[in-house]
DNA sequence: GGCCGTCTTTACGCGTTCTTGATGGCCCGA
DNA sequence: TCGGGCCATCAAGAACGCGTAAAGACGGCC
């Protein structure tokens, strides 16, 4: 289901958009403020932002800029605000859209749409990540072992994954539990034994004695290039 | 350079935008009305268009669609309809965004930009994909197998030819179900099961040992040439 | 109204994947 | 030297996802 997070200081549009948006099947998230947007952000990963520009505690601008700092879910701002300066303020802060208060809902709505689609469409360039015995294609999602194609199921892609985009950096357990099984289960290590070691099984020389997949005891796990 | 095609009948607008995308580094071409824009759009193949709506021969969503139909760039709507309808209408024909006229000029820059940074890599120019068993060609929306036309249907047409602009790549099942059924139906993977199962018998010589409609359990499927 | 092509929905068998518990090794501090 | 963490490995049942067939629903067209 696509999530929207609507950030609007104005409970009647909130409560408005909140309606519209779940009659058509969006998961809806709310927030009231900058802060509560960007941490609201941050546990959800929304599919998409619509976002007033005019919230009491920190300038719209900057909310923008705090949301691209880490992510490119598309932004679609509100505001009522006419003048062409803020407009280009915010689109060049990052924002994907400019909607003037007062919208039409079914122009929101398709814009929204039209922002989605985009998003799902782009291609970004993704690297391809190589060690002497293996390589991670991280935009095809394959792994080749000596010009052989390795089968991964969904559990083990997603903890090579992680761990192959952030090469020789320390991933702690619980971030890849919470991110390949979910908040709930962040103190399952035995989970992150049982697929280390499928993964050492069909990606290492010798999986007793991994050069890549590297335990870091009490810690995580590092991907060693 | 980025270059840009910009499409309205009134010369005066032309001639305004001609000035000031040139004098911001972009290439620009023109044309004025519908049937030009199409040709100019084949030949000079833009990075972006910026199109008015009302031409004098064709209906602007028309040129919409004749640009969809082989292309993703980021198409920019021009227009002096303020009504919401006209508005949706363009937007889900696959407009990128809608400017209403009269226009502030540095606005229309600030979404231009902002439309080119979102268009990153884009992945097929070539509009004929070819497998050794058949050919798809995604500008006539017919694909062939043994020199015989296969029909489809629009569904399953929907279906291959996401999987086909993105040859070798995974493509998950929400973003198939996402773009062919809409946001409501991302979790209706059957709708997925059925379909790729009636492509591949038209397509595959053997649907049960499929070589090009690959499926990735739990994560999705792949155009494999 | 009846036909036809298309889309949606249900059901079932089968192979794969996930989860879970058990066992044993290693390292370090007590 | 012993004990407690922490880790690696194995195995087995449960749960899941896939392919397939077929029936029902829908809508356009004659």
């Amino acid at each position: 289901m696509t999530s929207v997070l609507v950030v609007d200081d104005e409970p009647q549009i909130v409560r408005a958009l909140r309606i519209n948006l779940s009659a058509r099947g969006y998961d809806v998230l709310t927030a009231f403020d900058g802060k509560t947007a960007l941490s609201v952000a941050v546990e959800g990963k929304p599919d998409v932002v619509v976002l007033d520009l005019g919230l009491p505690d920190i300038d719209g601008v900057d909310v923008i800029a705090g949301l691209r700092g880490w992510s490119s879910m598309p932004i679609i701002v509100l505001s009522a605000r006419t003048d062409s300066s803020t407009k280009v303020e915010a689109l060049d802060a990052g924002a994907d859209d400019y909607v003037t208060k007062p919208f039409g809902m079914d122009e929101l709505l398709a814009r929204l749409r039209a922002a989605v689609r985009r998003k799902t469409t782009q291609v970004v360039d993704e690297p391809i990540v190589r060690t002497s015995t293996f390589t991670v294609d991280l935009a095809d999602k394959r792994v080749h072992r000596e010009d052989r194609e390795v089968h991964l199921t969904p559990t083990e892609w997603g903890l090579l994954e992680i761990l192959a985009r952030h090469p020789g950096r320390l991933v702690s357990q619980k971030q890849l539990l919470q991110e390949v099984w979910g908040p709930m289960h962040v103190n399952e290590t035995q989970y992150l034994r049982v697929y280390l070691a499928q993964l050492r099984r069909k990606l290492e020389h010798d999986p007793a004695h991994p050069k890549h997949l590297i335990t870091e005891p009490g810690m995580g796990y590092r991907f060693q290039l």
